[in-house]
DNA sequence: TCGATTTAGTTCGTATACGAACTAAATCGA
DNA sequence: TCGATTTAGTTCGTATACGAACTAAATCGA
């Protein structure tokens, strides 16, 4: 408790965040955040492909795969393959799929908005600023700590048993 | 992106900061920051039982058994019934596990403080008090942004296919 | 033109985390 | 005291997400 602790406060600010965004969502439309965010994506942009969707959601193409898949059997969007590229395929929403995305919207947006309310227009843009530096700079920040790490760069199994 | 959009922003810091964390930790010490997370519990209270480290880590039991299961079969802490309690278990730091813990503590730390260096002491308060909020009030308020939602309180299943 | 390289997605194995249902032990109460 | 209730953890099924390895298609280049 002596020192704040961002790492923690992160973690447990976004799991409690997306824990109850999860449980509110699966319960009412049998979906998640992360298939939530799949479908806003596509109302932006219906028919990306799977390595945009990635992009756009900051995860690897391996973990969209199995997403679209869920969200395929669930009737919500469809894969087609690309004309152009064999490859490549398409994901298009399905009407099921853009009916949750329109009807989950507002109240996602409110969620949003909620969020916010209590913080003035500097606080908001400290604390953007802040998200912003945490999700450019984790990857150099790790990496320079760790380079410059506890004095003992190679240490691979610790000591004796028990 | 005309909204900001708290909920992406915090996600997306989230995913880099553990993503980036989980791979060094990965890669040099061979777990996770979820393990490491009961590792620095542990350090503060050795021998703490399950139900004490799921709420110290905001998460449910179950998510601990599989945790402290890996950890128990990597030799890092070990399990026993608590003498005045059969239902309780205890979980004991074995040295590989304490190693371990003392081992990342201090890269876990620069990593803190380079995170939040380079906002002053007002800007801190603000993100500090932002993260909390969000944490303790995720709930309610997704709550009640679902209850007043989308004026179309029960719609279980879509539209049609295709 | 045709083999080498690159690219798009998938498969596989693993870790994480949830809630519901369950087991076993402790405690409560008439 | 002994059945009902509560409590601590585990089991189970599911969703999410990673990286490494892989497949198949497209493209590059001599």
């Amino acid at each position: 408790m002596s020192d704040p602790k961002i790492f923690h406060l992160l973690q447990r600010a976004h799991s409690e965040l997306f824990r109850a965004s999860d449980l509110a969502l699966r319960e009412r439309h049998g979906i998640g955040t992360a298939q939530q965010a799949v479908l806003f994506s596509l109302l932006k942009r219906d028919g990306a492909a799977i390595g945009y969707l990635a992009k756009q959601l900051h995860m690897g193409k391996s973990g969209l795969t199995g997403l679209v898949d869920r969200m395929e059997t669930a009737g919500l969007v469809r894969r087609e393959t690309d004309p152009n590229d064999a490859r490549s395929c398409k994901v298009f929403l399905k009407s099921k799929g853009r009916d949750l995305a329109e009807a989950t919207l507002p109240t996602t947006r409110q969620v949003n908005a909620t969020l916010i309310e209590a913080f003035d227009r500097g606080e908001r843009a400290t604390i953007e600023r802040f998200l912003n530096f945490v999700a450019e700079s984790s990857e150099a920040i790790v990496s320079t700590a760790v380079a410059s790490g506890p004095t003992t760069p190679e240490f691979e199994q610790g000591s004796s048993e028990r």
